[in-house]
RNA sequence: GGCUGAGUGGCAGAGUGGUUAUGCAGCGGCCUGCAAAGCCGUGUACAUCGGUUCGAUUCCGUUCUUAGCCU
């Protein structure tokens, strides 16, 4: 029988975080961050990384686990993933996914094909010829190469062309050939989807606002100095793209005037909150919770505890799980927690 | 008070006597090794009232608003 799960999910600003730093106090769990941006070190404000000081007392697996000029990627964390759930199950303890990348969370649950891998020099010449033939090209290219990807992928998108032409320029098989051979093998542990988001979008949309000007306060700009300073990291890079690192990265190279800087990182923030709720709201069996509620906290603790799914596993931890979480709900019940 | 100009969708900004401007924002969606990425879709809006006309956002006049100039 296969231990349980628990995922916490939420667009940006919602309030994940301290809710997933209460839950760990209270049931037997290890926590674990579903988040592209909060992999990289150094990549601090801008990402909303909890402090040093709760990192330590809370410790999340998967923060800080690469370097802003590395790539990371689906496939390495549904890889990293799988791994840490043996090792928390192993000793007897709860995973709980926290994060807001929709794509992690789906790769986990529907598994992966198997594909190879990228490969930077394939791209480099992919990107260079298309310099040259511009994408509709390349998207032609593929159709000969792989008419069903190519029906799939719309023209404009060089992404995803790319992808699908470095498949076959890697391994001489094209995509299509390649999801035909190989069955993405399923999530398979029962598990407990919590979603939570602000009810109202304005809420969410005022959070994002807020919560871009602090960033500035605490010294946002200065931070992203220090990468801009850096002569291996540039815009090209997965971490310079990043929500808010890439508009005052556009600022310290003088390209978007400061006047402009909050609003348009808030308006990035916006449009990612905005991609985030579309993936959440294809996830099915989630329990969606109102981050704005009074005693979200509680109530969220109250739906786990009485879930049968963990009802196992709390059962041979009773001292650290249902009874100090039932203990604690009483004292939880007006409290709210922000991000 | 007089003269001249301008009034276009949330914002910016073209244009036309009868066909969709467009960009940004917003909203909805897509998503198989860059995903906080990349991409797709989505608004007859033309200040007011009246006139001319088969037909006016576009022409004429009224009113209102506004910018500049004059007394």
């Amino acid at each position: 029988m296969l231990q349980p799960c628990i995922f916490l999910m939420g667009p940006t600003a919602s309030g994940k975080t301290d809710l997933a730093l209460f839950l760990s106090e209270q049931l037997p769990c290890e926590l674990i961050s579903v988040d592209s941006a909060l992999v990289y070190r150094g990549m601090d404000i801008g990402t909303a990384k909890p402090s040093a000081d709760i990192l330590t007392r809370f410790p999340h697996h998967l923060v800080d686990i690469r370097d802003p000029s590395e790539a990371y990627s689906a496939a390495q964390f549904c890889s990293d993933a799988h791994a840490l759930i043996q090792k928390i199950h192993a000793a007897g303890r709860i995973p709980l996914f926290v994060g807001g990348t929709g794509l992690y969370f789906r790769s986990l649950q529907q598994g992966l094909s198997d594909l190879p891998s990228a490969n930077p020099e394939v791209r480099a010449e992919l990107a260079a010829e298309a310099a040259a033939l511009g994408w509709e090209q390349m998207h032609q290219k593929l159709a000969k190469i792989d008419p069903i990807a190519a029906q799939r992928i719309h023209p404009n998108d060089p992404q995803r062309i790319q992808r699908a032409l470095e498949v076959h320029a890697i391994s001489g098989m094209n995509m299509s050939e390649w999801f035909e051979q190989s069955q993405a093998s399923a999530w398979q542990y029962p598990t407990i989807k919590i979603i939570i988001s602000p009810a109202e979008r304005e809420v969410l949309h005022s959070r994002i606002a807020t919560r871009f000007h602090a960033m500035l306060e605490q010294g946002f700009i200065e931070e992203v100095q220090g990468l801009y300073a850096r002569a291996d990291l540039n815009l090209s890079l997965p971490s310079m793209r990043a929500v808010g690192y890439r508009q005052v990265y556009l600022y310290l190279a003088g390209e978007l005037p400061f006047s402009q800087l909050a609003e348009q990182g808030i308006i990035a923030t916006r449009q990612l909150a905005k991609r985030q709720l579309t993936w959440l709201r294809a996830e099915k069996e989630a329990e969606w919770f109102d981050s704005q509620q009074a005693d979200l906290a509680a109530n969220v603790l109250k739906y786990l505890v009485h879930n049968p799914i963990l009802s196992a596993t709390l059962a041979l931890n009773p001292t650290e799980s249902s009874h100090t979480a039932n203990n604690n709900l009483k004292n939880r019940n007006t409290e709210n927690h922000h991000e």
